[in-house]
DNA sequence: AAATGACTAAAATCCATTTTCGGTCAGTCG
DNA sequence: CGACTGACCGAAAATGGATTTTAGTCATTT
């Protein structure tokens, strides 16, 4: 074969949904910018949907790699967690793609959309959730429910990394560091 | 004078705010309502934003009285936290108003219903601030910024006591007072 | 002087018409 | 023959103009 027709597809879909968003994406457009027959889309995947699946696995898939080279099994926990997090959370604000996925959430509702932002955080939460039970094992953390922990892990860094930035100066990179391991390593009590 | 205008206009607001919202809120039916003619509502508040600020206000002075009740100075920081934070969560959960804020903001996006859950919630947030400061001189918590504990508190606790609840079981009261003091008080870390 | 409700301008809603778009398939080309 | 295409289809959404609703006013009534 001269040309990976598939390959055309999902990097030009990947330019378009980052671009435009679920709902803007047209299949005509996202035809036309890889050179391709519409038609030609529909040998490789069966609606739009699983197009946008595929794209967005992708972007899970990328972000679990970026994570595990961030990961030093030697290092502890609340290191590796904070630069993992952050490492997430810098990736997502800078992918298009999840970028464009929130404001369309925001402002319209797709719910292709939100359910593709469900599965990203899901996938963030599974993998802080394996790094949890490790860190127990290892005795770097009191025994806790693995879920419950990674669920409030990351709530809590969104709020300080995004929420808290809505009409107040937003905290250096290291601040949210500093706070993360004041109140969920050292806790407030002051006794 | 034979009854209160001005009381009667803004029971009936409440009422119609708290059953319908702000957007299906019409000054002709809260005049009904009030059985009060439309122009007299006028002669007490300058227009429909005025009324809705009143019944705000009204709402947040409420909850203030209900967690100065709760307060007990002898009683340590955390032990009270636990017990006005869900008692405002559970009032805002009950209190039909604040349900069809929220309810309004998700579904229309309303500005004003926004804007009257901010003022809300900046209410819930300077008075924890306020119990943090006294928290901190008694030496009950470490050193820590007050504007930025009491946010990650009330974070923490929606956290937990609401969006946790989406597909999952909603956690016991009792636990979520428990998680609380886990987290934020002792923290994870297992030296 | 206090209260009212018919009135107005502006905003929201409705709805018929048009346009767009996901998906198909008969036909083309190599 | 079979990979590929783009004109075509029905369903769904966008458009815009007519109609209704509503916040706010003010001349009139009590």
């Amino acid at each position: 074969m001269t040309v990976d027709r598939r390959k055309q597809i999902v990097e030009a879909a990947a330019k378009s949904f980052s671009l435009f968003g679920y709902k803007a994406t047209t299949m005509d457009q996202v035809a036309k910018l890889a050179n391709v027959g519409k038609g030609t889309i529909y040998t490789f995947f069966a609606n739009k949907e699983e197009l946008f699946d595929e794209i967005m696995g992708n972007l899970i898939q990328e972000m679990k790699v970026l994570a595990d080279t961030e990961y030093d099994a030697d290092r502890h926990f609340f290191d590796n967690l904070n630069r993992i997090l952050y490492r997430l959370l810098d990736y997502r604000e800078r992918h298009q793609l999840a970028v464009k996925m929130i404001h369309e959430i925001r402002d319209m509702g797709t719910p292709k959309a939100l359910e593709g932002m469900r599965q990203l955080e899901n996938a963030i939460l599974s993998y802080i959730q394996v790094k949890i039970r490790a860190a127990i094992d290892k005795g770097e953390l009191k025994p806790c429910d693995p879920e419950i922990t990674a669920f409030v892990m990351v709530k809590l860094y969104v709020a300080l990394a995004s929420e808290w930035a809505f009409g107040r100066p937003p905290l250096e990179k290291e601040r949210i560091a500093e706070l993360i391991r004041l109140y969920l390593m050292n806790g407030l009590s002051a006794d």
